[in-house]
DNA sequence: TGTGCACACAATCTTACTTCA
DNA sequence: GTTGAAGTAAGATTGTGTGCA
């Protein structure tokens, strides 16, 4: 069977309880002219077994089928299942949207009228929506099972659609943050650049100086000074007449300058 | 210890919408 | 004003890892 079989639901509204159903889900007919596969689901409280919360059918009514169609064949969605649709209530509410599905590379796609055939809808959340979710999502990043439910009783959504809501947003906060951070450390390190440039070229103008001026030289306060006795040059940020320890160019010891006594 | 389940996350796909030539 | 390509935002899907019973 080709990807592309176009696969029809019919959907039986009955309260019938499930075990009186004679097409609980079953495969029911395969048109071989048309490509065309027809299921017959009951509505009963097994329904919640036939999809995921996706509206796809669980993979395992299509028992060998689902080899052609392994897009949807997804084990952790077919759990899911069970988040949603706990309720006939809501099983019917689905039903209202999905009446036809067809088996597509891309999964299950709802089909209720000619117009959208081979597309998928997307749900676009209202402005109070997605208020009440940013709200929401300020309070607490997370949500447990209860506040799921109660979030998605309140927006008139799946329980799914909000946890779906909120994995996006945690991904998409994660995100903004790390950028963020990456321009954070691109300053940084824009920054440590300059300050290697400015130090390596005082070092340059040092290293010039020494070799003209062999002598002792005051420089000013945020450069350095230089032992006139051993012609070391020293690190110079303190400008009063204390004492300052500093430690020489290529050399860890430290002199003392300041203290003519304490100078070697 | 193995197993199933629920959940989170990363990566990616897909669609709706916007911008701009 | 209209149109189509390109870009972006955001909802949805899929695969994987982890903790827990």
């Amino acid at each position: 069977m080709m990807c592309n079989t176009r696969l029809s639901l019919s959907l039986g509204l009955s309260t019938t309880p499930p075990h009186q159903h004679n097409n609980k889900g079953k495969l029911s007919s395969y048109d071989d002219d048309n490509q065309e596969l027809t299921l017959c689901l009951s509505t009963s409280s097994e329904f919640t077994n036939n999809y995921d919360n996706n509206n796809r059918i669980n993979p395992q009514l299509l028992g060998g089928v689902n080899s052609s169609v392994s897009s949807f064949s997804n084990t952790s969605s077919v759990k899911r299942e069970r988040d949603h649709a706990s309720s006939f209530d809501e099983e019917v509410e689905n039903l209202e949207t999905k009446k036809v599905l067809i088996i597509s590379p891309k999964g299950f796609v709802d089909h209720n009228d000619d117009d959208d055939y081979g597309t998928r809808k997307k749900l676009r959340l209202t402005k109070e929506q997605s208020d009440v979710l940013e709200d929401s999502f300020k309070e607490h990043t997370t949500l447990n099972s209860k506040q799921k439910r109660d979030l998605a009783r309140r927006l008139s959504l799946r329980p799914r659609q909000v946890e779906v809501w909120f994995q996006n947003r945690r991904a998409r906060t994660k995100l903004k943050q790390t950028e963020i951070d990456c321009e954070i450390l691109r300053k940084c390190y824009e920054d440590l650049k300059d300050e290697n440039r400015r130090l390596n070229k005082e070092i340059q103008d040092l290293k010039s100086l020494k070799k003209s001026q062999p002598f002792r030289v005051q420089l000013s306060a945020a450069t350095l000074s230089m032992c006139p006795s051993c012609e070391r040059t020293y690190g110079g940020a303190a400008t009063d007449n204390s004492t300052k320890i500093s430690f020489s160019i290529g050399d860890q010891k430290p002199h003392f300058y300041g203290i003519p006594s304490q100078i070697h």
